[in-house]
DNA sequence: GCACAATATGCATACGTTAACAGCTGGTAA
DNA sequence: TTACCAGCTGTTAACGTATGCATATTGTGC
């Protein structure tokens, strides 16, 4: 029995400290060792000095998972992310993850490329227990939705909306961002109008879309032509080029992403010589930092990242706090900012 | 008595479901409940059956914390990332992301800006008990390389180390891709070369810099001027004004990065209206997508990233496999890829 | 010196899981 | 029938922590 009890107190060389090993060191109970290490607990300063003098000897951390189990809280966040190759999002990732450090908040990742991924992502972070859900241009389907929302678990979706999913949503006026573009290349005189879309299985290229053609047809324009890219430089750059073939081109493209934006000035200008703004209007959607270099100087309407981010935290935070939150949506609304790629009216 | 069991019994609406309470549902115990989600437990077909059904009723998912107590493996991996937004970079958390979720690991995303705060990211991670941790254009200081050592956590540099830590560190040949520039430069029949530099407080930078000078030398050049830049596009736009200010310029620029490489065409083009490579050549390092489009064309020395990823996390698994491995350095060679920007040899 | 509060500590239990072990089935061969 | 074996299953003890409760310690005012 004592070489038991010799056994239990030989602490093997590659094992981790546990508090049990700090309290025997420190000569003080194993629940010493845990409020020292609890903020608002109460321990007397002797005690703790003791504690953290033998804490530092054994290089103890305090082990998250063990006080998850407890605490019914892991203090990680998961945050799921379509296209962070994309700079629009390699930003929002950014943004988030400083966001959550700053409350205290781990950041669990997962990148998913096709939507099928979500489902499986979904899977394994309810697994972890995560203590909320971040999707960023990632597809939820309803039945995902609908595991989280019975093991209690809170989603907010940015920049995404299921129409089946009873699930929080934060993402930029896309509708009026549409319309905004919209009037803007009216004003400026323009006749010919095509745009390229996005893929249609998210609502927000819908909604920007229909918002665009809606205030078109108001202002008693008819759209030139329309054809669609996945947000990729490459799609901007093909459908570019598909919209510029022919004996007439457009006088103006609008592209629901940066991305495909900047593909399309650099067909116009690089492959057919165009001249921008005095042949082609571009105007963009993100305000990507690349907009902004002299080289392309885009029109694009901007999506306030901050503002998504912090809102879309903010609907979670409060929905941890109280899960009996009703899902709401917020739309945040965005600006047109007008570079060189587009004439403007006199 | 009775009536302690019916509470146990009774689930409360807002708790997850348990093993034990899945193994009451199902008739069986808990330790069946286990097997069934265990990977080569063995366990009959038939109870297998009763588990998943009761399981799919309680939309019961196995706790993975609860699980790493006892195997003491979370499948998590901390991947820190010094620069998001660099598009360089935000491909590596992409790869790597895809990568560790292929073989069954999770990602702790951990996104720092000053050098300051890995500290503070480590040691956040390290109560985590993460299997491993990827440091990605980030530096680890000495003290919190050996904190890692001491608690058996292996940890891989990814493009940077430090002289002080034993760690493993996987990058790019940085000096013979300095070489390579300069061989590259001085054939093209350059004269007057200058240089963008990194921030010297990694070790990259520097590798870089004194291949491409010491080949310079070599070859009997002399570096016609020299200045330095944070790897962003700003400060190569502020370097390029800088090094292109005065009655002469020089006729070559290389940039240690592809955005300040980027930076410099810009204030070269679109300011100061010098047409390249004939008045100047510019080349970067890192082979971004930017670089490929057709308004740059970008001469730059490509990092394989993939390459770069999957020898790092091969070096980062065998570790945890096996931690008495000795931390080890390897050099992936990378590859100038020749665009327009540049003037080659006739 | 005493009573009493206030503060600090230890004990025991629970969190949800895995894994070693022992025990239980049913089938088969002698 | 008995003995035995293989295949499953249940029991139990960890893993490392937080916390309610009882107890020990200290301080205060008279």
């Amino acid at each position: 029995m004592s070489s038991d009890k010799a056994i239990k107190l030989l602490r093997l060389p590659g094992r981790r400290a546990s508090s049990v090993d700090v309290a025997a060191l420190a000569g003080v109970s194993q629940s010493a060792v845990s409020r020292t290490f609890t903020p608002n607990a109460v321990v007397s300063e002797k005690t703790r000095k003791k504690v953290l003098a033998a804490a530092a000897r054994l290089n103890y951390r305090p082990n998250a998972l063990a006080r998850s189990l407890i605490t019914k809280s892991t203090k990680m966040i998961a945050l799921v992310i379509g296209d962070i190759e994309n700079p629009f999002y390699a930003k929002m990732v950014n943004v988030f993850s400083a966001r959550l450090q700053s409350h205290g908040l781990h950041v669990l990742l997962f990148s998913v490329s096709g939507d099928d991924k979500v489902e499986a992502a979904v899977n394994e972070m309810l697994k972890y227990r995560v203590d909320g859900v971040l999707l960023v241009s990632a597809l939820l389907s309803s039945e995902m939705a609908e595991a989280c929302r019975r093991v209690g678990t809170p989603v907010v979706l940015c920049n995404r909306y299921s129409k089946g999913a009873a699930v929080s949503s934060v993402r930029v006026e896309n509708y009026e961002g549409g319309r905004c573009v919209a009037n803007f290349l009216v004003d400026g005189g323009h006749q010919r109008i095509a745009f390229v879309a996005g893929t249609h299985i998210d609502a927000t290229s819908f909604d920007r879309e229909s918002g665009f053609v809606g205030r078109l047809e108001e202002r008693g324009v008819t759209p030139w032509r329309r054809t669609q890219g996945d947000y990729t430089f490459a799609s901007g750059f093909a459908a570019g080029r598909e919209l510029l073939s022919g004996s007439e081109h457009p006088d103006a493209i609008f592209c629901l992403s940066d991305l495909m934006a900047l593909g399309v000035m650099d067909v116009a200008r690089r492959e057919l010589g165009l001249r921008l703004p005095e042949d082609l209007s571009v105007v963009g959607f993100d305000d990507i930092p690349t907009a902004a270099w002299p080289s392309y100087e885009l029109t694009t309407y901007r999506q306030p990242v901050q503002a998504i981010a912090d809102e879309a935290l903010n609907l979670l935070l409060a929905q941890i706090e109280n899960p009996d939150i009703k899902p709401v949506t917020r739309l945040i609304s965005g600006e047109l900012i007008v570079h060189a790629s587009s004439r403007v009216a006199a």
